[in-house]
DNA sequence: ATTTCTAATATGTCCATACATATTCAATCT
DNA sequence: AGATTGAATATGTATGGACATATTAGAAAT
């Protein structure tokens, strides 16, 4: 198998994390200068820099100038979670979508809603529930709040054949988003709405969404625990292997 | 306040990512190409490379050779989530942390056990099991498998001052961690253990933790699901604000 | 019309150099 | 001793050039 020359600053990158994985390389311990490991591996300082940099961001070593560089101490390990549109989740599952609309209305924001949206209590929103079926099994419960005041259009939207997430994602792809994830017993509605018995965990995902500073929606979408599970994946990978 | 001089990439990711997010450019929507954008901001084209790397990097946009730099599609959102230390955790909320070891015992390892150690069934491996706590609050139950291959001096290693998580992370300290979260029901053990009824949502953290393709342990991490809450953290901010 | 080849092109990597800036360490002054 | 100052230094950003490579669009051949 011929294989295509590693970029010198991948091969910087994952020689340096390998040696950090297997010990050789300890939580605190200095790590050499750029200028050095340029001269080890015959390449420019800034190559050096690329590579140490991304270790950095990734959260492996830590910098500082003048000081230097350490491997950082361990413990907290981050990690890239990514939160897929539900229909391509289940789509990516193998089963068929589809989704029904069991609420849409306006109404005053309950306190909790309203810090949720930024908003002052009782101010108008609307408010949906839905419910997202995998080959017809229910698989996300989601309830809802749209501040119309940032998305006033959303009153008279249609959502027959597009739901409400997509719906917004349109109108606003790449507003910023908090995501929280927590479990919860399901009460005696949402049980019966997602098919699972009263007080079965479920797994929540609660999103935030603003533009500007200001609230989009603030959204629970819930899930059997029983099916769900979500993966989180590393952010770099020694290709050695 | 005199403000610093922000770097040239950064003023250019963060007015190209305000476009994005005000809708001025929409996913699909071609970016322009490096060189113009250098003749621009008057900056060399390496500098505005950084930029739009780091907006493929987080998502915003996708790149292909020949083909240009387009807005990504939107919709799934990759987000970063940081997986504590159990102590770390506790203590940053302002509580005292202690722990205890319920079980500690050499098993041989049950079928579901055995497939994330990747070992054979029935291989001899350590099981533990501790409570963690927050100001004398059960926080966590952690249920633990090392891997005797790899580590067989945790067989006689001693958990009464380190718990068996910081214990392995100081032996190896950056080995590559896969992570799951989901929900369960608490069944009547766990759930006198963390002091919550039987039956209570509890927001499970599944931790494999690798070195060189071997396993290294396997872990349940169990909260009660009433207090319990992941943030996840965007990654980039357009410091406009 | 379809396939095959070829040239154009935008991104990907890299270099050698330069200067900026945070931080440390040592020398100097109170 | 303690505070202040200043030089040394490692990283951070940037330049302007070069070549590599994936991919596309168009030309040529079937």
């Amino acid at each position: 198998m011929t294989t295509r020359p590693e970029p010198v600053y991948l091969k910087i990158k994952n020689e340096l994390l390998d040696r950090i994985r297997n010990g050789e390389l300890r939580p605190g311990d200095k790590v050499e200068h750029e200028e050095i490991i340029a001269q080890q591996y015959d390449c420019a300082r800034a190559t050096v820099h690329r590579a140490i940099r991304e270790l950095a961001e990734e959260g492996y070593v830590e910098r500082k100038r003048r000081a230097g560089t350490r491997v950082a101490s361990a413990g907290t390990r981050a990690t890239r979670v990514t939160i897929p549109l539900v229909r391509q989740e289940i789509e990516e599952r193998g089963a068929s979508y589809r989704f029904t609309v069991l609420e849409q209305s306006v109404r005053e924001t309950p306190q909790a809603i309203a810090e949720n949206l930024g908003v002052e209590r009782g101010t108008k929103a609307l408010y949906l529930r839905c419910v997202h079926f995998a080959s017809d099994i229910p698989f996300q419960l989601e309830e809802r709040w749209i501040n119309l005041e940032m998305v006033p259009e959303a009153e008279h939207a249609n959502f027959d054949q597009i739901n409400p997430n997509e719906w917004l994602v349109q109108s606003s792809p790449y507003s910023e988003a908090a995501h929280f994830f927590s479990a919860q017993n399901a009460n005696a509605e949402q049980a019966s709405t997602l098919n699972v018995l009263e007080n079965d965990a479920l797994f929540v995902i609660e999103r935030r969404t603003h533009l500007g500073g200001k609230a989009i929606t603030y959204a629970q979408l819930l899930h059997p625990g029983a099916n769900y599970r979500m993966t989180a994946k590393n952010f770099s990978f020694s290709t050695k292997n």
